[in-house]
DNA sequence: GTCTATATCCAGATAGAC
DNA sequence: GTCTATCTGGATATAGAC
């Protein structure tokens, strides 16, 4: 049977995909610039030029990624924002949320390596760094607020909800990094020893009030 | 005869250190692979070829950038190690010292970002990578000490001391890199929050609840 | 839609004059 | 010790066959 326009749209849309993919270990292992375009059709399974035919640069490529990643983790921010739970309880959850994603999930790991890169680099498409600073934005007021709330109740140690905010997001950070490099030998923190950094003693596993 | 075998000595050390400094700006603005020889030439204000006289490869340069910033960051952690004090205030010195380092001193931040460059990079020369995990290694068996003994002292947060450690080298690796990224909006945090994240309630020298 | 072959360009590295 | 000029390899991107 003859090509119908939909079997085509199909194949289209699953190349994209299976582009995407192999691109995130290309570019999340040896970095924008070292990553060459040979690379990713090789572990795409395809041929240079046929990469060509879906995206016109390698830059188009780490922007879309990049792009993906940006959606996701906006995505769970605002589903935590609109979560009706105690901030205490709010924060052990993006915690777990999180860790499990660093952990289970080589993906996720992957990803805050190309999000770090973007931020990072200066040599990173300017598209790219935009979308990143907002997304930034996004996340650290999403979780200044939760810090907020929480002082409010007493759950949440003093100081300046930004300041923890930020504390928080460079510890999350930086653990995915470690995990990134280091899968094999990396062990995750005990979720409620992370929690507990930002929360007051006598908070810990049960609901407050 | 003008010229004698000391000058010429000296010219030569100045001239690697002039190549290093303006390495260190091209290397943690653009990345390994995106810099180029030409920048690092142009930065330190010399032609290419003479670079290529004083050092034979763009990686020898970064791996001698590398092997610099670990001297300097063994060289405080062995310092911190043999301090006589109590652990809670080691803590609070090594604070100290790493947020003045990342804040006031240009250079330190972009360290910060080689080192993370070079750990996450698989395009970076295997030595560099190689002299990384050392750095690491002992980076973190300092501080796993040092919460260790404040553990006994009750002075420091129950839960594994590795795991404190990790937290705490990743908190500080991400404030570091926010830094050197956002070097204008970026507020460094007050020491004394970040300190208490790892220290009990009652340590507290100041101010509470 | 997919491949192979190739044009083009640019960066790393070298040679040789001063 | 320093420079300019050049070689060379490899990566991006295109052309054209199937």
């Amino acid at each position: 049977m003859p090509r119908t326009k939909e079997s085509n749209q199909k194949i289209r849309e699953e190349r994209r995909a299976q582009i995407l993919k192999a691109a995130l270990i290309v570019f999340s292992a040896k970095g924008l610039s070292s990553a060459t375009i040979a690379d990713i059709a090789g572990q795409s399974g395809i041929s240079q030029g046929l990469l060509y035919h879906y995206y016109n640069s390698k830059e188009e490529i780490f922007t879309a990624l990049i792009r993906s990643a940006i959606e996701r983790m906006n995505e769970a921010a605002m589903q935590l924002e609109l979560l009706k739970a105690a901030p205490a309880d709010k924060l052990r959850m993006a915690v777990d949320a999180l860790f499990s994603g660093i952990e289970s999930n080589e993906e996720t790991a992957k990803y805050y390596l190309l999000l770090t890169q973007a931020a990072v680099m200066e040599s990173v498409p300017a598209e790219a760094r935009e979308l990143l600073k907002l997304k930034n934005l996004r996340q650290h007021e999403v979780m200044s607020r939760i810090f907020a709330d929480g002082q409010q109740q007493g759950t949440v140690h003093s100081g300046d909800p930004g300041q923890l905010s930020m504390l928080f997001w460079s510890a999350i950070n930086g653990l995915a990094l470690i995990k990134a490099v280091r899968a094999e030998t990396f062990q995750i923190p005990d979720p409620e020893l992370f929690c507990r950094m930002f929360l007051n003693e006598n908070q810990q596993t049960t609901k407050s009030q």
